[in-house]
DNA sequence: CGTGGTATTGACAAGTCTCAAGACGAGTGG
DNA sequence: CCACTCGTCTTGAGACTTGTCAATACCACG
């Protein structure tokens, strides 16, 4: 089986994954810069944007200091952000999924601060910076609507620092599901059962914890029989569980409830 | 004595504390949103903003819910943006300075989901959203300079992110104290002498820690030479030293060197 | 059927959280 | 000037969780 975040029986990112398509008829247009826009609008941007060829897994779709050009969005597939700290330790910053914008951070300075590597075969699409600025028609249209993606990006943020805060592991990993859940469910995938694209390295430096505390979360979560897991394939089977756990040690506390 | 994140002896801050200013003379308009403008540009933002009343300490500038209507901007003082956990604990997501600004997040939703409180008298300019994109040539003008004061902003969570990412209780604080040092520095303040505007508990909710935690950090790092404080009082003694720490657990290990 | 990357599991040391008590400083009122 | 109070900050001791090191299991792939 192939490493996917998602479900490939599900319609919505069969149809254009990896193809080259237009705005008009990509699946990720209510989530993308181009939601809410009319059909002309959208071809404006169409002009504008760079349908980029699909990245297998592993290749870096930004490099830590890169000169930035442009904003990216994610059409299919699945990245992960990061940053090297100054001894050398990798740390995940995001996970970006179809729909998400990524690369902003380079704006600022002019050069990127945070890698971006595919973990799975990935599609994107880039906004020229300059293209955006310059085209005032387009800007008009798209600014409200890139303004926005920042600030759910920021949020997202907001939203990982919270995870991390929580001093449990498994409270931190019960969020981690949840949230993926929450955003797969967005983009009309399944919110039980899906495969995670990244491995649990990955997760464990995305919420600052060792490999064997999130082998060790997901090992207790299955034994309260919350979810069913098989490596990379997971299934939620208690969301209100998992909910509790993810408030942060709420109303019941998990003890070896099996 | 005054609680200020800044010294008031130094001019920059003393020139326009409380009082309402232009922006062709705020003190804060070189890291601000009419950065690198014309001063004709920059009379067309000052239409724009508003310049609101000065906050008194602890005083809510927005509240977890309130509809989006504009961006602000610090002029004078400091801020915390916190967010309510579902089991009702605060997580502190940002310290907001002079020249950063905030309330971006309500952008995505149409409402604020972080809310955010004078941590000392502190002064705010709004720039009302509406006007914002209505205003073509402004818009053009101050376009770049919005897009990067978010990215600026993302950053800013990556590095809380990476900050609480350390397991380490005196590498956070290290950590937290370069990085309000590094802010203050480039606001031509002082950074190795300054009174923090939070208290312990705010500090020890930024970094995920329990407030004890971080007054054993400070404890630990003042025994080790590396910082003298009293309180809220903190001067950094030794930069080398400190940057070794927050660069989690680097070359030298903290012992009891004393 | 090996091989390499990934994931799990165990045991011990190390660090943090919690609970609890006390110290300190600023402000108030006698 | 003193005693009192409140909020903040510090310090101590024990329980608990995680990190680390190490060994082993698992899976896909050639």
């Amino acid at each position: 089986m192939t490493e996917l975040a998602f479900d490939t029986k599900q319609p919505a990112l069969q149809a254009c994954a990896g193809r080259k398509v237009s705005c008009t008829n990509c699946c990720m247009r209510k989530l993308c810069i181009v939601a809410g826009m009319h059909s002309d609008q959208m071809e404006a941007v169409d002009q504008l944007v760079e349908h980029w060829h699909p990245s297998p897994r592993g290749r870096h779709i930004i490099r830590e200091g890169d000169q930035f050009r442009q904003i990216l969005i994610v059409r299919s597939g699945a990245i992960k952000a990061y940053q090297t700290l100054e001894n050398g330790d990798e740390q995940i910053t995001d996970f970006i999924l179809p729909g998400d914008v990524f690369g902003m951070d380079g704006l600022a300075t002019g050069r990127h601060i945070a890698g971006a590597i595919a973990l799975e075969t990935t599609s994107v699409c880039a906004i020229p910076m300059q293209c955006m600025l310059e085209s005032t028609g387009l800007a008009k249209a798209a600014e409200h609507q890139v303004l926005a993606l920042f600030s759910e990006s920021l949020n997202r943020k907001d939203a990982h620092v919270a995870m991390i805060s929580m001093n449990k592991s498994h409270e931190r990993v019960a969020a981690f599901l949840l949230d993926i859940s929450a955003r797969l469910a967005r983009r009309k995938l399944s919110s039980s059962h899906f495969v995670l694209s990244m491995n649990r390295s990955d997760i464990s430096r995305y919420l600052a914890l060792s490999q064997e505390s999130v082998s060790r979360a997901f090992a207790k979560l299955t034994q309260a029989g919350i979810l069913a897991c098989s490596g990379r394939q997971v299934d939620l089977l208690d969301f209100q569980a998992l909910s509790r756990y993810a408030g942060r040690t709420g109303p019941a506390d998990l003890q070896q409830a099996g």
